[in-house]
DNA sequence: TGATTTTCTTATCTTAAGTTATCGTTTGGG
DNA sequence: CCCAAACGATAACTTAAGATAAGAAAATCA
């Protein structure tokens, strides 16, 4: 079970055999309900996890309503990144979405790593990079597309599989910063001018 | 005059002596004129600066239209982050807004004390998480905010002095993800309630 | 300096998103 | 199994942003 965690990283750079070692007595497993919080509002972060089944969402209380940002999906990193890099207590809820397994681990055994092997540090640096280059692809279809134009890149994107059949509407609308009656105003739109190309 | 360099880096960590030296002779300076390009499109990024003097905007060409998506300031790093991490060609161009001085050197010099000294390699991921956070914060003004409220956000952050007075308008309208006219009637309207408050 | 270009504002019109409400449908809990 | 809550589509209305054009002011430059 723990190797998903080291196949997951070795997408990222290869892990030896001592550098591993050193590492799994750390890694450990935990469970999440259905709307159960993995990420608190206000609590500071101190466990980084790998989704080994189900979904998570993050999202923002802006004046009382829910704004959903992120979702995660099986094989991926969840946590709260930021909380974990500056050590401020979350701004965010990260709740999930399905009955979820985990494999977690503490930002201080990485940190640990980091000291230990230098491959833990390029290890850190390739996540920060991958990150932030995932951050500004969103952050572009928000500058450089519509709403619109942004469903239709989602769709393309995420084609039918995982999210969209998995995922409550109102928080994909959420997702591309726009309200739910509009999404389904959009995906009328789309839907009529694919019937009138055919 | 490289030890401005050395400052701004030693913003995230601090760098000994005997790093500098290995670091230091592979510094250079570059002048750009207003309205040449540091980064052209199409081009595989290999260099970084740092702005000692002058700003910069970055903008993609979407339909033969410029949209500006970011600025860089004095005492900022400057780059195609993504062409050097990914070494793909460049999907936008940086062009200076000022007559500009900087220092620059090769990603490959980076790559190489990333081998020789661990703590630049430390400092490259403190870079790629700066820069994620940065990227995030960018991404949920879009989220949880207007364009109103962008604007908004942006006169607080950015508080008269810098930008605001250095800068075009339609390249803050671009950068907020608005039109140059939509600016410009919410600036009206800004500028309206807070004189009905007074 | 004077001419040209760029920039910003304003107005009009069009389009699309926000808001609120209604109505089937689905889902989930008791 | 039934009832309440959640969800999605749709409609009516309001609001604001996009597109286009015109004119004034500022910057550029020859």
């Amino acid at each position: 079970m723990k190797e998903i965690l080291r196949q997951v990283m070795s997408q990222t750079i290869p892990i030896a055999q001592d550098e591993w070692e050193a590492f799994e007595p750390h890694i450990f497993t935990k469970t999440v309900k259905k709307r159960e919080q993995l990420i608190r509002l206000g609590q500071i972060s101190t466990e980084i996890a790998v989704i080994i089944k189900g979904s998570f969402r993050q999202y923002h209380i802006i004046e009382g309503e829910e704004k959903t940002t992120f979702f995660f999906f099986d094989n991926q990193f969840v946590c709260n990144y930021e909380s974990i890099l500056l050590q401020t207590p979350s701004n965010i809820v990260i709740e999930a979405m399905e009955d979820c397994e985990l494999l977690y681990f503490k930002n201080e055994t990485l940190q640990r790593l980091y000291r230990l092997y230098p491959k833990y540090e390029v290890f850190g640096r390739l996540i920060a990079e991958n990150v932030y280059l995932c951050a500004m692809e969103r952050l572009n279809t928000f500058l450089l597309n519509s709403p619109e134009g942004r469903y239709r890149k989602f769709l393309e994107h995420h084609d039918s599989q995982q999210i969209l059949n998995r995922v409550p509407q109102h928080y994909i609308a959420s997702y591309l910063g726009i309200t739910p009656v509009s999404l389904s105003r959009i995906r009328a739109r789309v839907a009529r001018q694919a019937r009138e190309l055919a």
